[in-house]
DNA sequence: ATTTAAGCGAGACGGTACGTCTGGTCTTTAT
DNA sequence: ATAAAGACCAGACGTACCGTCTCGCTTAAAT
């Protein structure tokens, strides 16, 4: 999707000649989408359903959108609230763990579901990846780095570790988890994995 | 797939007149699922198009195998050398960083695309997420585990962490990357990354 | 179609490995496209009508026939019978009078209508149209000419007119006007316009 | 089309209020209409695509015209020559023959793949075909019918043939191989298709 | 001069058929 | 008995075209 005809950008678009876009066939093809992922599978969903339940045509759909996951992905970055809770309790680790819970408790919500299909999705369509990494993951991750900052600033986390280094070292063992299940997902764990990134694992 | 009707047992079948063109099929078509594998991604990769390298019928797949996946992550398996290089340098740390550097060579093989595509895959397929974490991700865990006890019995890791925390806070982040793309993974990374891991983000 | 692979050939098809053709699904494609032409034009009936009639897949319909006229052609030929009515009474005028009204009873059939659609469906796909001229035109024209022979065998018919000026005499007419439809076609034109034929409009 | 919105009949039209029909737009729609039937059949011919050549919005098509296949025919109406050569030799077979012929250098024409292709579009278009044949064919036929009424009145021609016999005796033979091909169309068979209507096929 | 009723270009839209493709099953013949 | 060949069903894919519609601009007659 070319950001300038971005669906999500049509708010701010210049009145142009001819029929507007209908911005109701816009919301309705989201919802349908959203809908549909909270009942299955973003390959079981199909252009076909979402076009059927939005009341739409197929072809208004990929008049705006290359393919269905593009559409899930613009439904679930409508959908989602757009801010991450990013805690400010005076400790940094205090900060993350409470992150990290959410994020936990995000990752068992149908939405936290969906994250992880996008991920697969992700793994063999290069330009999905692209968006969607682009669109929800980076953001994301800099809201997260904005609480990384300030353990900088006061002295509680290291500055000479790089912030991507530190906020893998943080998220990346939750997400291992969302996507392959080996080990448990939950308070407890959370509190453990920061504990462990915080103080490292040698003696 | 039940085990007992398992291709990789086909090794250990008794040995039956009738049965010799049968093994050649089952090796035949886990060739030719790899060799398909390593030209286009799992989803592009067809059972007719593994059947017809083959030289095999479409059935015969179906025969043995519950879907095209699971040939996947059998010739995946029966292709790459099943044990994992597990360093013992005497040195925890450089042991981990010698293994997550082959780790991430790995990676940029084409049999760690698979690895990501088997990830992705899992995402929508929740008995081959499971066959997948059984036949080889617990396996490889495994083995590192006992170059994590060796640290630990060295007194070099604490023994207070749990070891799934601690494998996760050492591979997490370079999955997490493999499948996302957001950080690059080199030599460089893996040393920053067993460097965080083992002393922590807190000053 | 290629002849060989021609769905109506199957019958001295020469038995090959694998699964025979379902005669039963060639048999209700034909059946269901025949029902479906009865009730509508050639246009207006689409392939996914005849599949679902015919209760079949719509890629069984497509490995069989490159598009839905052919199927259409194919479930024309096998339904009308194959033989035309060449009376023999004695007088080749009788004979044509007769076999002219025999077409316009056949021009106001569905089955006429449906050949004015084969004739407008090969203005516009030349494959088609050889098809139509080849596998049904043809073999009515050699069967009329046998006809025209015993007239000129007896003397009644002019030795000197080429067969087929003599038959588009005859039946050019009547195609024009099923055709267009600019003037009516019934049993007293049918008399008039063989009788303009045999006679000519010289004085 | 309603005679009174008829496109042609813009000239005589009482002043509206409010814009008036603009008539470049009208010419530029006949105009890329009729070059894109010269490179492509109706069918192929879209409705866009003479939108888009004209300059034009396809809703100014549909304004004017309730469907492509009558801006063809307008636009077929009013590029050929709107009389057709009734010749006048003093011998109404010459006369015949050499208007024949020239239907015969018609149909060879791209105008006269057109013709076939209006006749194939009223068979299943019953509006069409009656606008076909009251504006072009009925007209063509009331000029030839002139022809063979001076055949009549110079008593060349049977007075007791009815002429709309007479005519299709001549003309239905051409129009049939026009639209089948089953046999040539050249200046020897118009000829030969004459002879035949003028002397009878009977000894 | 202002109103007002078209005409028009742009282009979104619902509907619907197309012909292709794949997954997975089933049947027949040959070995 | 088992495998190869390959027909089959179900149904999604993305594309195309139809004819309708809405919007904002333009034009010209009527007020």
């Amino acid at each position: 999707m070319i950001s300038s005809s971005n669906p999500l950008d049509c708010v701010d678009a210049p009145k142009r000649r001819g029929r507007q876009r209908c911005l109701e066939a816009k919301e309705a093809i989201l919802s349908a989408a959203m809908e549909l992922l909270e009942e299955k599978s973003l390959r079981e969903v199909t252009a076909e359903a979402i076009a059927q339940r939005a009341g739409v045509s197929k072809a208004t759909i990929y008049k705006w959108w290359p393919n269905k996951s593009l559409v899930a992905l613009d439904a679930f970055l409508s959908r989602i609230q757009s801010n991450v809770a990013t805690p400010n309790t005076g400790s940094a680790r205090t900060d993350f763990t409470e992150q990290l819970k959410a994020l936990i408790r995000f990752c068992s919500s149908p939405s936290g579901r969906l994250y992880a299909q996008f991920i697969a999705e992700g793994q063999c369509d290069r330009d999905f990846l692209v968006q969607f990494r682009d669109r929800f993951l980076q953001s994301r991750r800099d809201e997260v780095r904005i609480m990384w900052q300030r353990g900088v600033e006061r002295g509680e986390i290291r500055a000479d570790i790089d912030s991507d280094v530190a906020l893998d070292l943080v998220y990346g063992p939750t997400i291992f988890r969302l996507l392959t299940g080996h080990s448990p997902l939950n308070d407890q764990q959370a509190e453990a994995l920061v504990a462990a990134a915080f103080s490292g694992i040698k003696t």
